[in-house]
DNA sequence: GTAACCAGTATAACGCAGTATACCAATATG
DNA sequence: CATATTGGTATACTGCGTTATACTGGTTAC
């Protein structure tokens, strides 16, 4: 008779084990740090070389300058990259990653070797789907 | 006098390299596939054991049904997980994480990493700051 | 027969990420 | 002088990711 029935109730309480919840909440904390739409191209526009406001703005096609400004702050806010001025006249303004966001580099290379494969097999599926219709 | 100026117009052509706008559109194909608030969760979820719908609610708190049904859709759409019907009469469906979405384990596992860290480090911040203040 | 579980769907609304556009003060170019 | 650049801010708007809540249709438990 159903034997899964009565491992319900187990698997009611075995089924959120005490660090499952911690995990999940680093892991949405580690989203909301990189997530969106623009806070990894700018980290690796800043890792390419890029640390002036328009170099950076232009390295990303589409990002507009309140999008810029604001990630770049939030940015700051977490510590992932520094904001230096120098006063002489031309004001400039530098950008640079800081020890603490490359922590996170291997991620940001993974991630793009992901992204990259990720194109190819869809591109595949799709064909095969075509093929296969 | 200021070279930076002259500097300028070569940055301007130097600043965006060609394979600048691949690696960054690489990268936002991967947040668009692992993006969002719910999509990690689910797969730490599924490679926590987890297979049935309810309790893959159960382990992620606050997530909707209506948000996790759609994920998973999503989510099989991009071949991240396979959905098996057991049509006996209670009819049961399983999740399970394809080998697909298994090859970025690793990332999950370095951005869980990485969340715990950054709490810590934002903690002593905060510390730090209440200190000085 | 009613209460609870499963695997979801339907509908409506909210809030904020992201967009569009204009603007600012300072400096440089011709 | 007009025009362009740099490093942004201000305001207004929109879309969509997310939430809230209710509901369905089938199965099992008491």
């Amino acid at each position: 008779m159903k034997e899964q029935l009565r491992a319900k109730k187990v698997k009611e309480v075995l089924s959120n084990p005490r660090n499952q919840k911690e995990e999940v909440q680093a892991l949405q904390d580690t989203i909301y740090v990189i997530g969106g739409k623009w806070k990894l191209p700018i980290i690796n526009s800043l890792c390419n070389g890029n640390k002036r406001f328009r170099d950076i703005q232009r390295s990303i096609p589409g990002i507009t300058t309140r999008m810029l400004s604001r990630e770049l702050k939030e940015m700051e806010a977490n510590q992932l990259l520094k904001r230096t001025v120098d006063p002489d006249s031309p004001v400039m303004v530098e950008y640079t990653v800081t020890s603490y966001c490359k922590s996170f580099g291997d991620i940001i290379l993974e991630m793009i070797k992901w992204g990259k494969q990720h194109r190819k097999k869809i591109r595949e599926v799709s064909k095969a789907a075509n093929n296969n219709g």
